[in-house]
DNA sequence: AAACTTATTAACCATTTGGTTAATTTTAAC
DNA sequence: GTTAAAATTAACCAAATGGTTAATAAGTTT
């Protein structure tokens, strides 16, 4: 036998919830045993460092985002096609992983070099949409935009809320995250909308 | 005399790169200290702890940002009006302290409840907002939107690029600050041409 | 210039924190 | 059932960190 799983994942576990709520430097490893519910030497023992474990946990998420979200914008449909199954697909993502968001975010801050190349590393190609945008812009099928403020516009109407989930919450909706599922569920769907009358000719 | 003036705005000038560089956990006290020029028993002498400093910090940003834009949601003016007001105000306080959001964000992870009571004893007021936007629906003036969704919209669009400034820049714009001061001098005044054509009739 | 207040510092302290050691218990192998 | 490997723990350690103390330097007042 070497390393129990159930252990193992154990850690992983509650030191995903304790980096996302609390950042890196916000994490405690004493907090992370607790929450596993072992020892914190043990913890040292199937995870060498804090830093090693906040590896592990950042590019593991960056593992099972990114890809959903590459592919799409690789499949050879129209842009308007693209920019529904992205923001849909994109924003599903997040509800089903809410607090990814914020702990990216607070990466971004910490250590914004790592991130980019993370990025980078997992394949993303923003060429590829740039180039279609460019060519809709060409054909006339949508108004003269510069493609990376559209990208831009796309991602900021996809992430923000999550980012800013609890203002979005309490002083928008005035309600609870009962409220905020709702919203988002239902911006999944209408946010392609607002985002192609947006650009249409 | 009653504390040197001088030392004091030393302190909080210093304090406030350190905490927006690196957030609240991340900051360190000797650090302040060391970027202010000073003893660290100075900085203690002159704000009582680390919580005080930042509480102080963290409100002076508010009570400079918030009122400029709320001023713009009670102007008397039509709906298009007030967004092209809003963005382009909105995005040029944020150009001019491009740190802020992220140093909002880091703390809506960290405190959600100050930072949402902060903003409401600050005189903010969605519902005037909301209601010209429901106003201008029934007036037929633009397309049957959620309020709460064009919102999100509006400050999304704003806001995001600053928080995710490095991911912007060097992925999206694969450049540098100065290419991002340009591209966001650009959007302030392109963002509302967008959001108006997403939303008009 | 003496007396007093304010500003600044060096040295110190208690607690927290990431990490280690060495011993103990549990599990698997023979 | 004995032995070896793996899993788990209690106790410990050094460095970092927020904060304090007590002494000194710089200004003001009279």
């Amino acid at each position: 036998m070497k390393y129990n799983i159930d252990t193992s994942e154990k850690i992983l576990n509650a030191a995903t919830h304790e980096f996302e709520e609390k950042g890196y430097n916000g994490t405690r490893m004493q907090g992370i045993a607790n929450r596993a519910g072992i020892n914190k030497a043990l913890l040292h023992y199937y995870y060498k460092s804090k830093d090693a474990l906040f590896q592990i946990i950042i590019h593991k998420a960056f593992k099972v985002f990114i890809p959903q979200i590459v592919s799409v914008f690789e499949e050879d449909t129209d842009l308007f096609t693209t920019i529904e199954k992205f923001t849909s697909s994109y924003i599903d993502v997040y509800i089903k992983n809410p607090r990814v968001p914020s702990f990216i975010t607070q990466e971004i801050n910490n250590n914004p070099e790592r991130l980019v190349n993370l990025i980078q590393s997992s394949g993303v190609n923003v060429e590829i949409f740039k180039n279609k945008i460019i060519k809709a812009v060409k054909e006339g099928q949508i108004i003269d935009i510069d493609p990376e403020q559209l990208i831009v516009n796309i991602v900021s109407l996809c992430l923000f809320p999550f980012v800013a989930k609890p203002i979005v919450t309490k002083l928008i909706l005035r309600g609870n995250d009962k409220d905020f599922d709702r919203f988002m569920e239902k911006r999944k769907n209408e946010i392609s909308t607002f985002i192609i009358k947006g650009i249409r000719k």
